[in-house]
DNA sequence: CGAAAGGCTCTTTTT
DNA sequence: GAGCCTTTCG
């Protein structure tokens, strides 16, 4: 196989630029992801290049994944031996071998925003700090700013001119002393203190770089200053760096993402080869003149010209509605009349939207059509409460020092361990000098009718168990493989009988089981390293990781996670002003910016067919709102969209009425033929048992506990359900 | 101590 | 409207 066929003179040259630091501005659809992988392929297999040596940085590990299955055929030698991931993921790994450099725990664990968080909680409190006055998520977002500022908390201290910079100045402080006494990072730190050691350790970096003959970055207008400085670190020696991106797609500002890195890189390597990569090949001629005109209102922008020789296609549409229930029913009306005229399938269809809680009522239209779709990260598998209870277990047991973890379970399940007892373990593990960890163990040292007990008896017996439990997982762990342990964890913590208590408690097992699936990946590591391995991955995990390249149903995605994807027909909802842009953002010029970059790259998703959806009236927050259409929608001229503007709900809808759900009575439908207890099966849920059937209009609307999915209300006549 | 109920606040995007 | 925190009662 020729590597450089089938590529276009442009992308032919970025992948042939293999020497020296590399610029290429990829617009959207322009082959990008070909020309990244080629140029590995390239290198190892053209030029010679030992993969060991290749460094390839994604934005998201689904990325890192596909281009390792890309490069697969592209390469018959293994490709193993690339460093290919996140930057994230790839400095938790150099930490993890290398950290002890600059002190850090290889044992360490890695705190996620939630830690985050409830550990900002606990240092409000230490500080007498109130929390209504300094909210921990803004504390939070300050602190990743000067992270990623690379500041520490000395640094800050120069930098702090308002009040509130001086709290969080001590928060701060505060903050970083416990995520070192737990032998804890967070996302910030795994990036800021690669780069620490790299700058205190010369001769680790300079290993580093010898090793490291060629750096890719992809999303680069998605990177920020310590991941730039890193890059700069790492390609210090060979120069060989080449970075993808397109400033127009940068989205991630909110991170800390710096579009300046873009420029700087001309700046700090002048003799950078910059290439243009303008050609789409994604979407119709229209659609891409629709994204250019929302995109070119933008001041702050290089001016580039995308172009196309794809057929003209159908204009975007842009659809009024009357509220967002029904703005849902015409994404769904509409792709059920799309799919039945043939001309897609409904994987081909993505619903995409500003914020999470749109997925809601897109859902439920869903639903209640019996359409199935595929929604991206409904609340996050990761951050469910059971999930995280059983993941701080076993981080508890590789690192018995994380703080947060241990505070998350010690009472969870219940065992007798309140408010009161945690006090004053903490108090005294304090007045003795030692970690909590530690205070625990000791006290499991003390005999009963001990004089010198710290406390009652009872709080004493109780918390002493809790440790010779939490020993006695962590003495199997030495011998057991991952899934061993997790099985070890269950079972010692009483986890199962206390969902057992709980309403859903049935739905919480099944996510244990699925993340005993996880665990299972990791099952024939040696003990240890699969439980080091294991919460790497799900510490580091995104929620488009887990979305598959080939889907038979609709996706509903966010439009951050669309970023990188394409799909013949999509659907842009929530096309109002304080949605999209989004109300925090209308304000601040820049923001508004990169809302109106947002919306650029949720069109540009497209291939053949978009809709710009918007609804008059929408629910929001609990109360009703009337907003105003986008302002993005007059960026693009009339004469480019569809006619026929508004959706009156009448002509394309399904068979179903509009208001069918809201109700009761007024039946002129005969009496359905399932009753509650009936045992049905359905498509996409699998079986269930009917809990109740209401009669409404022509239909009827059946709730079914299902054995999976859990309970759904359902309309009869779409639900395709199946009496058993 | 713990479950349950009531009251509060804040809602963007995520490695 | 939900999640989080506090209060209350058993």
């Amino acid at each position: 196989m020729d590597i450089l066929a089938d590529l276009n003179p442009a992308q032919r040259e970025a992948v042939e630029a293999i020497e020296g630091p590399v610029l290429i501005l990829a617009g959207p659809g322009s082959g990008k992801t070909r020309v990244i992988t080629h140029r590995v392929a390239y290198l190892v297999r053209v030029v010679g290049v030992n993969p060991r040596r290749i460094m390839a940085v994604t934005f998201t590990n689904k990325a890192a994944r596909e281009m390792e299955a890309r490069l697969n055929q592209l390469v018959s030698s293994s490709v193993k031996d690339l460093t290919l991931g996140t930057f994230h993921a790839i400095c938790a790994r150099i930490l993890r071998i290398e950290g002890r450099a600059i002190d850090i725990n290889p044992q360490y664990v890695i705190y996620d925003d939630d830690d985050q968080i409830s550990l900002l909680k606990r240092c409000l409190q230490e500080l007498n700090l109130d929390p209504n006055q300094y909210a921990p998520r803004s504390i939070q977002s300050a602190i990743t700013a000067a992270k990623s500022r690379m500041l520490t908390p000395a640094d800050y201290l120069q930098h702090s001119r308002s009040y509130f910079e001086e709290v969080v100045q001590r928060v701060y402080e505060h903050y970083q002393k416990l995520l070192t006494d737990s032998s804890a990072l967070d996302f910030d730190d795994l990036l800021m203190k690669t780069v620490q050691l790299f700058r205190q350790n010369p001769d680790i970096l300079e290993r580093y770089q010898s090793r490291y003959l060629h750096i890719q970055v992809d999303e680069f207008q998605d990177t920020n200053l310590v991941q730039y400085e890193m890059m700069k670190q790492l390609a210090g020696k060979h120069r060989n760096i080449c970075v993808v991106g397109d400033p127009d797609q940068s989205i991630y500002s909110w991170r800390s993402a710096d579009l300046r890195n873009i420029l700087n890189f001309e700046k700090d390597y002048p003799d950078a080869k910059v290439v243009l990569l303008e050609q789409n090949y994604r979407s119709t001629q229209k659609i891409l003149e629709a994204a250019s005109h929302v995109i070119s209102t933008n001041q702050q922008r290089k001016k580039k010209k995308l172009w196309t020789e794809n057929e003209a296609g159908s204009p975007p549409a842009v659809i009024e509605t009357y509220t967002e229930m029904e703005e849902a029913q015409f994404v769904v009306s509409e792709i059920d009349k799309l799919v039945s005229r043939g001309e897609v399938n409904p994987g081909d269809c993505a619903v995409m939207y500003r914020t999470n809680a749109q997925s809601r009522a897109l859902e439920e239209a869903f639903i209640r059509y019996g359409m199935p779709y595929k929604l991206v990260a409904g609340t996050r598998f990761y951050e469910r409460r059971e999930v995280k209870d059983i993941i701080a277990y076993l981080r508890l047991v590789q690192n018995p020092y994380d703080s947060v973890s241990l505070l998350r379970i010690i009472n969870v399940p219940a065992r007798g361990i309140g408010q009161r007892s945690l006090d004053e373990l903490i108090q005294w593990a304090r007045s003795q000098d030692v970690p909590e960890y530690r205070g625990l163990q000791l006290l499991a040292g003390y005999k009963k009718g001990d004089p010198d007990l710290p406390f009652s008896p009872r709080t004493v017996k109780t918390l002493s168990g809790f440790a010779v439990m939490m020993e006695e997982l962590i003495a199997n762990s030495r011998e057991m493989s991952i899934l061993g342990l997790f099985d070890a964890v269950v079972k010692s913590s009483g986890y199962r009988h206390y969902l057992s208590g709980l309403v859903d408690g049935d739905d919480r097992w099944e996510n244990i089981l699925e993340l005993r699936g996880v665990a299972q990946e990791y099952r024939d590591f040696p003990p240890g390293e699969g439980l080091s391995a294991f919460l790497e991955a799900v510490a580091l995990v995104s929620d488009v990781d887990d979305l598959e390249e080939k889907v038979e149903t609709v996706t509903l995605i966010t439009l951050h996670q669309a970023k990188g994807l394409e799909f013949p027909v999509v659907f842009i909802v929530g096309m109002e002003d304080g949605i999209l842009p989004h109300f925090r953002s209308i304000d601040d010029p820049e923001q508004l910016e990169e809302e109106r970059r947002l919306c650029y790259v949720g069109i540009t998703r497209a291939r053949k067919r978009v809709y710009l959806v918007r609804a008059f009236r929408r629910r929001f927050m609990g109360s009703s709102t009337v907003n105003q259409p986008s302002r993005f929608l007059k960026d693009i001229p009339p004469e480019l969209l569809s006619e026929g503007a508004s959706w009156d709900g009448e002509d394309r809808q399904l068979e179903a009425p509009a208001t069918t759900w809201s109700h009761e009575g007024e039946s002129t439908y005969d009496a359905p033929e399932l009753r509650p207890g009936d045992h049905v099966s359905h498509a996409q849920f699998g079986e269930g048992i009917v809990v109740s059937c209401q009669p409404v209009k022509n239909d009827a609307e059946v709730v079914v506990a299902f054995d999976g999915a859990g309970v759904k209300r359902l309309l009869l006549s779409f639900a395709k359900l199946e009496k058993m």
